[in-house]
RNA sequence: GUGUCCGUAGCUCAGCUGGAUAGAGCAACGGCCUUCUAAGCCGUGGGUCGGGGGUUCGAAUCCCUUCGGGCACACCA
């Protein structure tokens, strides 16, 4: 179905046809005076140049051709020129009702549906999860859930860090601490056994227990870079070794993953790729784009309207080892010829919008993607302490994600058990779900390309916009409704009625605002959006719900109508909160 | 240096395809529970939208300039 905003629109162009005037001019939008209109149209000052009239007249002469609207209510024509329009009640209920039993809310779908691959994980393997990875898993989980909702095929790829210098450094200390291991036998042509010789603590030990030897140790910094050559080139045992480290690695982030709600479609990593870069380095240079550069191979990738310098795309080091950007290059190749998407995602620090600038523009360059192929760089901020440095703990190292995690919900739990008399083990489970909320709902109710304050008092409190209020207010709505149905009411069957005071009618206009709201966060990519949206919503329905009566409510009809309404307001917050990731309590 | 993002209430932030009196939350203060979750609701105080100039009937929003800050600028990822 239509969004509001532009039946209403349309409703006002109308008027200003039958009126004589261009009906370009009919835009309506929110209005901006909620004390004097629900909507506002401006396009009477904006005619008045071209009319040779002040806007007021103009103004006045489409508020008459409104008289009569089915749509509006009032259509005041108000000093110097805006139109203020007050909705009627019975347009409004019909349009909340066509919502309610439509699919997805009336929200309209694509003409031509987009297969979108985003990208957004960037997990190391063999290295745990860190407070860094906690927006691009959040961030772009939101992204893929909103643009999946708005009628897109969206594959989500971790894009995994597999592959280097680090895999040679775990295998040369598992060498060093356990040489006779079969794995090291290169005499030996047998099976290797199914299990790993380490467990997922024991790698995250190894890691950087080796990081720290090859600083100091010279002669095992070279172990290790052989170790990783070996690997490269298919060493058997290595390999081996390696699938051990892979499978007992991602086991692990798949578990970490899964405590943020966070799920990815590919696993697929820096070594999928690998097969791949010679032959594209030599199509590069057969195609006459990348040359050598202080002994560099390059690809330029200026441009002329450049304003700033853009540095060439180098494809491959002086010493012709492969690099990030090669690995990436040959990613988007492997993207192009696997699923032939209309749109690559990359949700990362935007401190390296540069860098993948330039990817891009070599991408394109260089015939890896197709002209008509989008390529989108969504640049996040940093999460930072409360000294507006980036979050660090407090002897100031680098937090694991699973234990700020942890710190919320056990923060989470001191506030449940503080204020509600809950048995332990519910406040337990509560605690986790409603955390998750704080989490998200604080990271994703800031502008993603800004730089944040990680505040848990803030992002953990009942009050203000926060994710638990959000959670509260919908824990609020279903124990009415479960009420009403333990009392032998039918949600199904409840029927809506026109509002009949002004908190009522306002709850239906937020309502309204369902499509565009999710229209927008799709099309630009802001969760933040959806954060505003339910926001407001949450505060209407609060409002609402302090002064009216529902289940106390003698008519059964009109009882009836206050439960659908309350039932579209929890479908629709449910649904939102879905889209930013997370899930409410029955119960709280 | 070049580019880029930002500067809005004491604090944390919305608003920025120009529109009426610049909004929230927190903090402060004051009200509202015999009634569906008071983790709620209502109200009060708090602002030269960094400064200056311009465009416009109208600028937090667009343009220029200036100050202050963050970030990025080929062999890291």
């Amino acid at each position: 179905m239509k969004k509001i905003i532009d039946l209403l629109t349309e409703e006002m162009q109308k008027a200003f046809e039958a009126a004589g005037y261009d009906r370009e001019l009919g835009r309506v939008t929110l209005s901006n005076r909620p004390d004097l209109c629900e909507y506002q149209c401006n396009g009477a000052m904006a005619g008045a140049r071209k009319y040779h009239k002040a806007p007021i007249v103009i103004a006045a002469d489409v508020a008459v051709e409104l008289a009569d609207s089915p749509v509006f209510k009032e259509a005041a024509a108000a000093a110097p020129g805006f139109l203020n329009l007050k909705l009627s009640e019975n347009f409004l209920t019909n349009y909340v009702k066509e919502m309610r039993a439509a699919p997805k809310f009336g929200l309209e779908m694509p003409v031509r549906p987009q297969k979108i691959v985003m990208d957004y994980g960037g997990a190391n393997i063999a290295k745990p999860l860190h407070v860094g990875h906690i927006r691009p898993a959040i961030i772009g989980e939101s992204l893929k859930r909103i643009r999946r909702y708005a009628g897109h095929q969206v594959i989500g790829d971790v894009h995994m860090g597999d592959w280097g210098m680090p895999m040679g450094l775990v295998i040369s200390e598992l060498q060093a601490r356990e040489p006779d291991l079969v794995y090291f036998d290169e005499s030996y042509d047998g099976e290797y056994p199914q299990d790993a010789p380490f467990t997922i603590s024991e790698l995250e030990e190894i890691y950087p227990a080796a990081s720290a030897k090859s600083k100091v140790d010279p002669e095992f910094k070279a172990k290790a870079m052989e170790a990783t050559y070996k690997l490269q080139t298919g060493v058997r045992g290595y390999r081996a070794l390696w699938k051990h480290i892979m499978a007992v690695s991602v086991a692990d982030l798949k578990r970490n993953y899964g405590k943020l709600n966070v799920e990815f479609d590919l696993w697929k990593g820096e070594s999928d790729v690998q097969g791949l870069i010679p032959k594209m380095v030599e199509d590069m240079k057969a195609g006459g784009y990348a040359y050598l550069s202080e002994g560099a191979l390059v690809v330029d990738v200026k441009e002329e309207t450049d304003t700033k310098e853009v540095p060439p795309c180098m494809i491959l080091k002086s010493d012709g080892a492969a690099l990030y950007n090669t690995t990436d290059l040959a990613t988007i190749m492997e993207r192009m010829s696997l699923y032939q998407p209309d749109e690559l995602v990359y949700t990362t620090d935007k401190r390296q919008e540069l860098y993948f600038e330039q990817i891009f523009r070599c991408a394109r360059k260089t015939g890896l993607v197709k002209p008509e192929t989008k390529l989108t760089f969504v640049g996040f901020g940093t999460m930072n302490g409360k000294d507006g440095k980036p979050f660090k703990t407090r002897d100031g190292g680098v937090m694991r994600l699973e234990n700020l995690i942890r710190d919320t919900q056990e923060e989470m739990y001191r506030k449940i058990r503080e204020g509600r008399e809950m048995p332990e083990e519910e406040a337990r489970q509560v605690a986790e779900v409603v955390a998750l909320s704080a989490l998200k709902y604080g990271d994703l109710s800031n502008v993603a390309s800004k730089d944040y304050v990680f505040d848990i008092e803030k992002f953990t409190s009942f009050e203000g916009n926060t994710g638990p209020y959000i959670l509260y207010t919908i824990v609020r709505i279903k124990s009415i409704l479960s009420k009403y149905v333990e009392q032998g009411g039918d949600l199904e069957k409840a029927v809506f009625r026109n509002a009949e005071n002004e908190s009522e009618k306002d709850l239906m206009l937020q309502i309204a605002q369902f499509q565009t709201t999710i229209d927008s966060a799709s099309e630009e990519l802001a969760p933040h959006k959806i954060c505003t949206y339910i926001y407001n919503l949450a505060n209407a329905f609060n409002h609402f719900y302090h002064e009216t009566r529902i289940l106390a409510e003698d008519d059964e009809e009109k009882k009836a109508g206050l439960i659908a309404l309350l039932a579209l307001t929890r479908e629709v917050l449910e649904t939102c909160i879905d889209l930013l990731g997370f899930s409410a309590p029955d119960k709280m």
